[in-house]
RNA sequence: GGGCGCUUAGCUCAGCUGGUUUAGAGCGUCUGCCUUACAAGCAGAGGGUCGGCGGUUCGAAUCCGUCAGCGCCCACCA
């Protein structure tokens, strides 16, 4: 059969794919094997792939295909999230470009409209991961709002309602002026921003002049007017004034103490009031109070009973109750009262500052405190569930230290806020009855007979019960995820939640280590009593390679498809992987996924080359018995540092580990080693032993490199239909004592390559000559004289030389070689380079035999350590008298 | 303002509880090769006083302290 010089990757990634999936081999049952289960984090139902969900999902991919092939009986289960904010706004946003505002719609039509969208873009994800080559089991494929896990979460609300765990209250909330919701605190992201400081005159109401106390900083004005100075970031929020606040112990404020101010512009009288709160070195030392409009002033307010005006509208604009500016955007209205300010001589002066604003993580708006009634669930009961299991790692983390940010937040746990006031999500099974009073249940007709208990009205009817309007929180169903996709929450002690629960490993990003890794811990210690998953994975950040985060607006981002298409999926993922060690970012360069094509075709060419050779005596020579053994010992070796690689989750360096093997040991030296002369023929046992190494290699680089590796597989041996690398499990040699005396030959052999590769280079010789070589051989026997001859190519003898020009020395280890190369040998050069190395070992000696001369170190350090450091001094004495005699000869 | 982490070759990173021939890898760089598996390749070479300072120790890239720089998380000084 022909094969193509190059491995195109389009010829066969697909091919194999529909493969896979025609002979379900990445679909699980429940059986007698172990299981390993991993559920992908849903990536939003209509979200597009990108370089993170490719890192992730490979990631992924290679611990699944790892363990199938380790012999475990693989779930890998996949799914989309309804994304509740990102997906209305979407739906909002088309609507609007139709003209059509939501406000106009009744919930019934507006979720019509969320559902047709989400049908025609939902799903794309999950084909793109196809190319990836993610092998979930697409049969159990999930939403996180069909019908079974819809189900889950209603259940779950109305149990940790009963439970007193869930509660309905009025709170100071972040709002999202845009997205008009309440969000958790996790979906505020502060930022630093640079912005002012505007400093403005309160002036005292019915002042009666009375001589301030000593200490008294009074402001007046040029009509003898005495007012009080306040700094406020928020000038257009002083409409919301309820009160002015100074601390009770400021002297310099003392003389407002019991006075009352006046609202600039508002012209409205408010108290002052006294409160700790207030900083006496910050500003003024006068703070305004509005307790609509910020979470300190609330609680102040509270403390105080102060009145609150409510001056937003819920899109942030002002409201009728500001008085001024009705009807204007927050933003705008800053600006122009600003100006009025100014222009009524009530703006004093104005500074640059720079303070964090939160923003909402979704629309990116900056989020206005808002009082409004929401429901909550109460964290602490879940922080003391979630919080012991990750510190004594029966949940480890990969890497450790997100666990201390893990602690932080568990032990500073504030109560989730999980209502949103949008329709795209699980609607919250609450109903209200008539007179005001609700009832939780999980259904309409359950609520109903609750009711008319709860009102002791008999005669009440489905159509007097009102359910409550708002949705909650996406994560408050994410959470779930572990146990809903095996429909643990509503038929508990299944076989399959049984079966694959707990999960094995978690691939996510520590972005989401609150909102979701955290709650799912949670829920699983509240549902199950046992964790979610046993290990957690967190990726880095993809950004580009010069550091920057992938974005948009830098144009910096990729699109994974199009690199699969130019590298093929093999190649990408090669070069994500190359650059992802756990919780490091990876930077990005598309040099990397060069990296992972070349060695696509790398692979191709070994097999290749393997694929042409004939066979022909059964009788092996003794040099390729000795290769052959040599290898073994080598591939034991190496599989047995990738094994505990894999164990620690160091996925690059294994496959690092892969990629030397497999380059520098397997094609560089063993193929160039037993490979037949041109027109040779190769004997059968060597034969045998290279494909089985072939095949070994395969089963190594399978889960990082899936597409590629069935190929050859395929094409090693005749296989059945249905059969697959993916499914061949294997189990490796474990090393053997006698390895370790096969990889010191191959480490002299090396060593003994390099050098005379090197001469020749450094003289012009052809790597095809075959040089006379001289050596005390450390390694007795006639296969590893032949071993070491066959890979330096050169042939052990008797060196008769007749000038200094005809003789080059090296040492391996203790060993000294003399290669002749009649008169080729550029003496000088061969002299320079001798005592640079002598040099070189005449402070090594020093330092030796300066430590070996410290008594407190013969005494003092352990017994094996001196006796390296004297095989050290022992060495470095024998290789130096050996270079002086060297040296002495060649100077003749 | 608190907490955590990082700083090792030009770049990205290994180097685990201090001792393994005076620091390793991949990529990049330089030199020479179109050698009938692969130029998406082969061979060779160069490149680091392990961020600075101080300490512990017989011995420090590794442990401790400190300073500097970078990054992340958390936090209600308007």
């Amino acid at each position: 059969m022909e094969i193509a010089p190059k491995y195109n990757p389009q010829d066969v990634e697909t091919k194999w794919y529909d493969y896979w999936t025609k002979h379900h081999l990445f679909s699980s049952k429940p059986d007698e094997r172990q299981p390993y289960t991993i559920v992908i984090p849903p990536p939003n139902v209509t979200g597009v792939l990108h370089m993170g969900h490719m890192l992730n999902e490979t990631i992924q991919d290679i611990l699944v295909r790892k363990a199938r092939l380790d012999g475990k009986n693989v779930c890998w289960v996949p799914g989309t999230d309804h994304a509740s904010i990102a997906t209305e706004a979407k739906v909002v946003g088309r609507l609007a470009s139709q003209g059509i505002k939501k406000a106009d719609l009744t919930r019934e039509e507006f979720l019509k409209h969320a559902w047709d969208w989400t049908h025609e873009h939902g799903g794309i994800i999950l084909k793109q991961l196809r190319r990836v080559g993610a092998s979930c089991d697409w049969d159990r494929t999930a939403f996180t709002m069909d019908d079974e896990r819809s189900r889950s979460v209603i259940k779950v609300f109305v149990d940790l309602y009963r439970k007193g765990l869930i509660y309905r209250g009025v709170r100071m909330v972040n709002w999202d002026p845009k997205a008009l919701t309440a969000l958790s605190d996790e979906e505020v992201i502060y930022k630093e921003e640079h912005s002012k400081l505007y400093y403005l005159r309160y002036y005292v109401a019915n002042d009666d002049y009375a001589e301030a106390p000593e200490g008294s900083v009074v402001h007046t004005d040029k009509d003898g007017k005495r007012y009080a100075v306040v700094a406020t970031t928020r000038p257009e929020t002083i409409m919301g004034d309820t009160a002015m606040c100074i601390n009770p112990n400021d002297a310099k404020n003392a003389w407002l103490k019991g006075k009352r101010v006046i609202v600039p512009l508002v012209n409205r009288e408010i108290p002052v009031i006294e409160d700790d709160y207030v900083e006496t070195d910050f500003g003024t030392g006068c703070l305004k109070v509005t307790p609509a409009h910020d979470v300190n002033d609330y609680n102040l307010g509270e403390k105080h009973h102060l009145e609150s005006i409510n001056i937003f509208n819920d899109d942030g604009t002002l409201s009728e109750a500001a008085g001024l500016y009705v009807g204007r955007d927050r933003f705008d209205v800053r600006e122009a009262i600003t100006a009025d300010l100014d222009a009524a001589g009530l703006l004093e002066r104005v500074e640059d500052y720079t303070n964090n604003v939160g923003f909402s993580e979704r629309t990116n708006v900056p989020i206005e405190p808002k009082l409004s009634t929401q429901w909550f669930l109460r964290m602490q009961h879940f922080a003391d569930l979630a919080l012991p299991p990750v510190m004594n790692d029966d949940i480890k983390f990969y890497p450790t230290k997100y666990k201390n940010t893990y602690r932080h937040w568990l032990e500073n746990i504030k109560d989730w806020c999980i209502s949103r006031q949008l329709w795209w999500g699980h609607r919250i099974p609450a109903y209200y009855l008539p007179d005001g009073t609700y009832v939780v249940a999980e259904t309409a007709e359950e609520a109903l007979e609750l009711a008319k208990q709860q009102s002791d009205n008999a005669a009440l009817t489905l159509n007097e019960l009102k359910q409550d309007e708002d949705a909650l929180d996406t994560w408050f169903s994410s959470w779930l995820w572990p146990i809903s996709l095996f429909n643990g929450i509503t038929q508990p002690g299944n076989e399959e939640i049984q079966y694959y629960y707990p999960t094995a490993d978690l691939v996510t990003g520590p972005d989401i280590i609150f909102f979701w890794v955290a709650r799912m811990i949670m829920a699983g210690y509240e549902y199950m009593k046992q964790p979610p998953f046993r290990h957690v994975y967190f990726t880095g950040i993809v950004r580009d390679k010069l550091g920057r985060k992938m974005s948009k607006s830098l144009g910096n981002s990729p699109d994974p498809l199009d690199l699969i298409d130019r590298y093929g999926a093999d190649g990408v993922r090669m070069g994500l992987m190359l650059a992802a060690p756990a919780g490091n970012d990876i930077l990005y360069d598309d040099a990397l996924c060069e990296q992972g094509r070349n060695f696509c075709n790398k692979i191709w060419n070994c097999f290749r080359l393997v694929d042409g050779w004939k066979t022909g005596s059964d009788e092996q020579p003794a040099v390729l018995k000795q290769t052959v053994a040599c290898f073994d010992a080598l591939l034991r070796q190496r599989v047995a540092e990738i094994e505990d690689l894999f164990s620690k989750y160091r996925l690059s360096e294994a496959l690092m580990e892969v990629y030397r093997l497999t380059t520098d040991e397997f094609s560089g030296w063993y193929l160039e080693m037993v490979k037949p002369a041109y027109g040779g023929t190769i004997d059968t046992q060597t034969y045998a032993a290279t494909v089985r190494f072939f095949d070994d290699i395969l089963h190594l680089l399978h889960p990082f490199m899936p597409f590629i590796t069935e190929e050859l597989w395929q094409h090693l041996a005749t296989r059945n239909e249905g059969e697959s690398l993916m499914t061949d499990v294997h189990l490796f040699e474990k090393p053997k004592t006698d390895d370790a005396q096969l990889l010191e030959l191959i480490n002299y052999a090396k060593i003994v390559t390099q050098n005379v590769r090197n001469l020749r280079v450094r003289n012009n010789i052809s790597p095809k000559e075959e040089l006379l070589r001289a050596a005390d051989e450390p390694f007795a026997g006639t296969d590893t004289t032949l071993f070491v001859e066959k890979m330096s190519g050169t042939k052990l003898g008797h060196i008769d030389a007749q000038s200094q020009a005809d003789v080059a020395s090296f040492m391996a280890g203790t060993v000294k070689n003399e290669v002749y190369l009649g008169g080729h040998v550029d003496v000088e050069a061969e002299i320079a380079k001798a005592e640079a190395e002598l040099q070189h070992l005449r402070g090594f000696l020093q330092g030796v035999q300066k430590k070996l001369a410290n008594e407190r170190f013969v005494q003092n350090a352990p017994e094996n350590v001196v006796a390296l450091e004297r095989k050290k001094e022992a060495d470095a004495t024998t290789k130096i008298a050996a270079l002086e005699k060297t040296l002495e000869q060649l100077r003749g």
